[in-house]
DNA sequence: ACTCCTTTGAAGAAA
DNA sequence: TTTCTTCAAAGGAGT
């Protein structure tokens, strides 16, 4: 069963979704893809002179920016086998992570050659990866497709997991292939499909030292938000981000460097964008002499060169509320929000049932969203302030960047949208007439043999039909509930969980 | 394909 | 100013 977390670590956040996966007794799931990575680090740290050792880094790091970042974690370099380190247990045909690579672009569902971009064969604890999460399906090439609704499916240590060993692995890549820039490129390309990002890195040319500086950069902001994609929000802004990189990318050499920045996006996130806070919270201790992140700044003030030193400059910087016009005309946009709706920003409860929502299923044998969601709000109301605190910090942050984005959207823009769906409209009262709880409201769950057949199928009631509500009241049970309208809702979640949940009148407003 | 369920919180509309 | 309504997310279930 698995283990409720006791205790937090602040540096690196997301810790209770990834102390779940241990058991009791301190081991790890079989099913391990979820890496209690906190607990890694940990232990890495404590064992640093002893792995150091046994598990030399690369010989290409040097104490250089981008060496930093592919010195994180240690332990990871065994798994992402570069061909110096001995020991990995080679399960696939190649012998170079390019030759593996060839032998790993299987896309899709089907089974895959072992090989090194197999996270299965990388990770110790991983015995089966999710692999249908890692592969949206047919985007168009080149596109920052990554897919929230079916990457959120990977919990945080999975998330953690992958992006350490994508960004590992095509750092090593840069590092190691940087004088052969076509099977660099290629091996990029491939890599990055391998971990079902589609050709995102692929296009690249990484033929000097600024792109692929300014590549690792931008590398590194993904896996921010690959890690930290708690919001939509953020997501897309990323993913706009990214396009708008790679559009650049793909000019010549010439005319990105010290090209003006006249149309420096008035819309970047300097204050609440993710980057600096997600850099923070996944830093390794050697990447935090700069608080900032090893690939991280602020933008650069309006009118200023754009890339004047790609080592610091961050990838939001290139980012133009031209291109996003540019963008939104782009027939292969997935840009949603630029073409139609904009979803409202999460409020923080809604962000701690994102968190929250994988956990409890997870300790439960239920699926369905309301009963879960029963839970969430019950564990929310247990939870203390300071936990509470951080949600709320992030739905600000959530609303404060929402703002940025889309300055003139109001949520009345989502209301009732012309002849789209949403036909939830419902005056209370009216609500409450066709109220289709009606033989669940009298009989209660124990009795929903009593139950008339829409009742039981949580469709509107045919016994207590409206404005004939007291038609059938004889039928009424003798309980002692007072209201029609109250509800008293036992459910036992799980025999197996200790989570029980009492709902009383859990159609009360929240006002 | 669409709606409902279920939760909390934010925001807008109505009283 | 207060109260009410809608919509954010999720995914199973029913129509």
């Amino acid at each position: 069963m698995p283990q409720l977390p006791t205790n937090s670590t602040e540096d690196l956040g997301a810790v209770d979704e990834m102390k779940e996966y241990k058991h009791e007794d301190g081991e790890e799931t079989e099913n391990g893809t979820h890496l209690d990575l906190v607990n890694d680090i940990k232990s890495d740290l404590i064992k640093k002179e002893t792995e150091n050792s046994e598990n030399p880094k690369p010989s290409g790091a040097s104490s250089a920016p981008i060496a930093q970042l592919m010195s994180f974690p240690d332990r990871y370099s065994k798994h992402l086998n570069t061909g110096v380190h001995s020991g990995y247990p080679r399960g696939g045909p190649g012998h170079t992570p390019q030759e593996d690579i060839k032998h790993n672009l299987h896309r899709g569902h089907g089974p895959r050659p072992a090989g090194i971009f197999h996270p299965a064969h990388h990770h110790p604890y991983a015995t089966a990866p999710p692999y249908q999460y890692m592969y949206p399906g047919n985007k168009p090439e080149g596109r920052f497709h990554f897919e929230p609704p079916i990457w959120k499916k990977c919990m945080y240590g999975e998330r953690k997991e992958y992006g350490f060993l994508f960004f590992r692995t095509v750092s090593s890549t840069f590092q190691t292939d940087c004088n052969d820039s076509q099977t660099n490129a290629k091996t990029i390309n491939e890599c990055t499909r391998s971990f079902g990002l589609g050709s995102l890195f692929g296009s690249l040319s990484p033929q000097c030292d600024v792109r692929q500086t300014y590549s690792l950069q931008l590398i590194w902001e993904l896996v921010n938000v690959l890690f930290w994609s708690w919001s939509r929000t953020l997501l897309d802004f990323y993913g706009r981000v990214i396009d708008e990189i790679f559009l650049k990318l793909r000019q010549p050499h010439s005319s990105i460097i010290g090209q003006p920045s006249s149309q420096y996006p008035p819309s970047y996130p300097s204050q609440v964008g993710p980057t600096s806070a997600g850099i923070q919270r996944l830093s390794h201790p050697t990447l935090t002499a700069d608080p900032r992140g090893p690939v991280c700044c602020p933008p650069p003030p309006p009118n200023q060169t754009v890339i004047r030193t790609p080592a610091t400059c961050g990838a939001g910087s290139l980012l133009t509320s031209q291109s996003i016009s540019a963008m939104a005309d782009h027939p292969g946009m997935d840009l949603a929000h630029l073409k139609g709706h904009i979803k409202k920003p999460l409020n923080a409860f809604m962000l701690y049932m994102k968190d929250m929502r994988s956990k409890v299923v997870s300790e439960c044998t239920l699926k369905e969203s309301a009963a879960i969601n029963q839970i969430l709000g019950k564990r929310w109301h247990a939870l203390d302030r300071q936990e509470q605190a951080k949600y709320y910090e992030m739905a600000r942050k959530e609303r404060a960047l929402h703002m940025q984005l889309y300055p003139g959207w109001s949520a009345r823009d989502n209301y009732a949208q012309q002849g789209k769906k949403k036909k939830r409209k419902r005056d209370k009262s009216q609500a409450e007439i066709t109220n289709p709880k009606k033989c669940r409201a009298r009989y209660g769950l124990d009795r929903q043999h009593e139950w008339c057949k829409p009742c039981r199928r949580k469709k509107k009631c045919i016994r207590f039909l409206a404005g004939g509500a007291d038609q059938d009241l004889s039928l009424s049970p003798p309980d002692n509930t007072g209201s029609l309208e109250s509800e008293n809702i036992d459910t036992n979640v799980d025999s197996n969980s200790p989570v029980m949940i009492t709902t009383t009148n859990s159609t009360t407003p929240t006002s």
